[in-house]
DNA sequence: CGTTTTTATATTTTT
DNA sequence: TATAAAAACG
């Protein structure tokens, strides 16, 4: 099992039981050692499956983990604790339901519907939306949560502040009342069962004696927190991540956890993983030296076994249309000669580059895939379905109340709600609770949507859960408003699968493979038998808990999928897995998606799109240092997802909402050796007179390709794919002219109030002209050159 | 109540 | 530009 990994990896794999921290470099087979240590731990008796957590952020990586670790050792998986923080937690939170201070039939919030709570709260308390709009009480509430804070622990400096406090107080009241919880909070609550019931804390501190963390970088404050209660009865940590390809910091991940890990509680135990096993030198050498301009690193330098490969290949083009063009040749070229096209990546730093891109793409009739955009779970249609059925189970809970009492229309209008809202909150009860208050016009269709409700709840009782969804489908009158809607077929068609769902996830659940406590279906050679988990698992030491005890130490349904109904558990899985992004049919397309999603994936050939100043890294990104640092980190991730082939492309113009902009090549190009870059076209600003076409390396003896798909000729020598306009546009080249003021991109300016600056980017002409100015002491502002006072200095 | 018009807003995103 | 959400209208 371990004979085939290399030194450090088998390290880190057969490690003592201690915390650790293993820094896995991009391609350096990081889940794999996390597996492998799994299976190690299992196969050698230091572990019971049942003693094992592992711990990731996603549902892919998580399932990842899981068929990995079945094909290295044949054990039934089903109650394994392996999965997300949020899926792990809401396991816990079934559990133990009543101590966590929930209803057993809590139902989980996702952001659209917390959303939706919080515009309903701050309609219903009179507070006004423009003062504190919704999205920002969201980040503010969730914020909070992420740093385990609750009303009580976050301090008011000012009155502004002071309200938001109040309202998380008053959102936390009313999520209470619906029997909801939101994703954060079934982190904190977890948290805080385990902090405040010293019971349920030990036994599962006994329990897990050994903590698997993936990606590491990227756990917040609260996670971080949690994992380490979780360990405090001497259970070891295994940390795997990467401190450079932590890129979710605007999402409260915080990469200081590894650093305070390792100072903590890792202490000498830190494992580098370096080796990497997917690109080619130049490739690793572009990353390598780019990530190196970071400061506060851990440290690490990637290297490989296989040769130096090809340079990798830049192009600057006119506009953003003639690089679409331009990637899209490249592409045919790449496919001529014999590239899959799914082995073809084209990532953008934002979503709104793509569509140029698919647009060429379509024009050159290759098929295609885009990621990102709406989930299966998140569609309207299957939400809607969704709330009917959520309200069988809990009739307070107002966002799914509130979603289908008039949807399909049956006559109860935004009026009729108001008051009834009024009648709710007067008496703080549910707006369900609140319907047999009502008297005068309204209430009749609020009755008969009452009784419908309990008609069908009363039906939850008698059928499976795909009959049941069938049958709020038909009665709820989804099915007969989409059928007369022009476009509703595509709609049904969902609410079909939705169907399908249920009967697929149905049967998943009742599939029990063997009864619980025995977990593994055969023996595995050189392992005692009864460390193979039999009912009692010989293996554990007194202190543990086995599992069967568990049923009887008092903890309410300690096997989650026994005591969750059906329903209960269709509903956390609609919440905590939305679905795949829609999967465009053509099972061989090029793979199109942004950095951020891209992470985690590798391909034969990868395209780095609008690689320019203000786009990548983004202009919001500079107002503070450490935003530059994460946009590189991005791009060290971007460039390490190739690997033969990597392109980097940039525009010197694009249309960006709605007019154009002019923008300077990313700094991040010039901070990779020039050995490591191919030109393919003129270096602007450099060469501009001398412009070579090509080569200006002189290197095709450095393509050396020592292997893959690519091998055939090389297409790529040819100077042009036949679109590349030689010239800068005008206006690039000579900037912009407003009244008898003359600016242009590198042009040093001042300004009364900002100071001395330079001009980076330039868009529109004459008087609507604008300038982005990075000033040496303020950061970059974008000024109207026709209302700004700027002077030109020297720059 | 459902439709049309206006207006705001535009990194990155999983759970 | 283009999209979604809010406001105004019939």
């Amino acid at each position: 099992m371990i004979d085939r990994l290399n030194p450090e990896q088998q390290a880190a794999v057969t490690l003592p039981p201690q915390h650790a921290l293993v820094l896995a470099g991009a391609g350096s087979g990081k889940t794999r050692v996390l597996t492998t240590r799994m299976a190690w731990l299992i196969q050698t008796s230091q572990a019971s499956p049942f003693g094992l957590l592992a711990v990731t952020f996603t549902n892919k990586s998580a399932r990842e983990m899981l068929t990995r670790l079945t094909s290295l050792l044949p054990i039934n998986t089903r109650g394994l604790w392996v999965g997300t923080f949020h899926g792990l937690c809401n396991r816990m939170l079934r559990a133990h339901y009543r101590d966590a201070g929930l209803i057993q039939t809590f139902q989980i919030l996702d952001s659209a519907d917390q959303l939706a709570s919080i515009k309903r709260l701050l309609k219903g308390a009179g507070i006004d939306d423009e003062k504190y709009p919704p999205r920002d009480v969201q980040r503010f509430i969730n914020g909070a949560k992420e740093q385990g804070e609750r009303p009580s622990d976050i301090e008011a400096w000012d009155d502004h502040r002071r309200r938001l406090i109040e309202i998380y107080k008053l959102y936390q009241a009313q999520c209470e009342r619906d029997g909801v919880v939101d994703f954060p909070e079934l982190l904190l609550r977890s948290y805080e069962l385990l902090q405040r019931n010293a019971p349920i804390r030990e036994h599962y501190q006994r329990r897990f004696r050994h903590i698997l963390v993936d990606e590491f970088q990227d756990t917040n404050a609260l996670q971080y927190r949690w994992l380490i209660l979780l360990s405090g009865g001497g259970a070891s940590i295994f940390a795997v991540g990467d401190d450079d390809q932590s890129i979710y910091a605007f999402r409260g991940a915080d990469v200081g956890n590894m650093a305070d890990f390792q100072r903590d509680y890792a202490r000498g135990t830190v494992i580098r993983l370096e080796q990497n096993y997917r690109s080619y030198g130049h490739i690793l050498d572009s990353a390598n030296a780019l990530i190196a301009h970071n400061t506060s690193r851990l440290g690490k330098n990637l290297w490989t076994e296989q040769g130096a490969g090809e340079p990798v290949r830049v192009a600057e083009q006119p506009s953003d249309l003639l690089e679409a063009r331009w990637v899209i040749d490249e592409i045919k070229a790449l496919i001529h000669d014999g590239g899959l096209r799914s082995q073809i990546a084209v990532l953008y730093r934002s979503n709104a580059q793509s569509r140029v891109i698919e647009h060429a793409l379509f024009s050159a009739g290759i098929s295609y895939k885009v990621y990102g955009g709406l989930r299966f779970f998140e569609r309207q249609e299957v939400k809607h379905a969704l709330a009917y059925l959520r309200l069988m189970d809990n009739r307070n809970d107002d966002t799914s109340w509130l979603r289908v009492v008039n949807f399909p229309t049956r006559g109860i209008g935004a009026r009729t709600l108001e008051q009834l809202a009024d009648l709710a909150r007067e008496h703080n009860i549910s707006l369900c609770q609140a319907v047999p208050l009502m008297s005068g016009k309204g209430g009749g269709n609020l009755l008969k949507f009452a009784a419908l409700i309990e008609s069908m709840a009363h039906e939850a009782q008698v059928v499976s859960l795909p009959e049941l969804i069938e049958h709020v489908i038909h009665h709820s009158g989804l099915r007969n408003y989409y059928q007369n809607e022009k476009e509703g077929a595509e709609r049904l068609e969902n609410l079909q699968e939705l169907v399908n769902a249920a009967t697929v996830f149905a049967a998943e659940e009742n599939f029990e493979g063997l009864p619980a406590g025995r977990m593994i279906e055969q023996p595995v050679p050189a392992t005692p038998p009864e460390v193979l988990g039999t009912d009692e698992p010989a293996e554990l030491d007194a202190a543990d808990v086995p599992i069967r005890a568990l049923d009887d130490s008092g903890f309410a349904g300690a096997v989650l999928e026994q005591t969750m109904s059906p329903l209960a558990a269709f509903l956390s899985y609609a919440s905590l897995e939305a679905g795949d992004n829609q999967a465009q049919a053509g099972q061989d397309a090029v793979q199109l998606m942004t950095v951020h999603a891209a992470k985690g994936l590798e391909f034969d050939a990868v395209f780095i799109t609008g690689v320019e100043e203000g786009l990548f890294p983004h202009e919001n990104s500079l107002l503070e240092p450490a935003g530059l640092e994460e946009e590189r980190r991005l791009m060290y991730v971007a460039i390490t997802r190739a690997r033969e082939r990597l392109y980097i492309t940039l525009a010197q113009s694009r249309m960006l909402h709605g007019q154009t902009r002019y923008a300077m090549r990313s700094r991040f190009l010039d901070e990779i050796p020039q050995e490591h870059l191919k030109w393919l076209t003129p270096k602007a600003g450099l060469a501009r007179d001398a412009a070579t076409w090509g080569d200006d390396t002189g290197s095709g003896a450095r393509s050396s390709a020592g292997g893959g798909a690519y091998r055939r000729g090389d297409a790529y020598n040819r100077p042009s794919s036949g679109t590349i306009a030689p010239r800068a546009p005008r206006s690039l080249t000579s900037g912009v002219t407003v009244g008898d003021q003359h600016f242009r991109i590198g042009q040093g300016v001042h300004h009364q109030k900002f100071g001395d600056g330079t001009i980076i980017g330039l868009s529109g002409s004459g008087q609507d002209a604008q300038a982005q100015i990075q000033f040496r002491d303020v950061g970059p502002k974008t000024l109207a050159l026709g209302v700004a006072k700027l002077e030109v200095i020297a720059a």
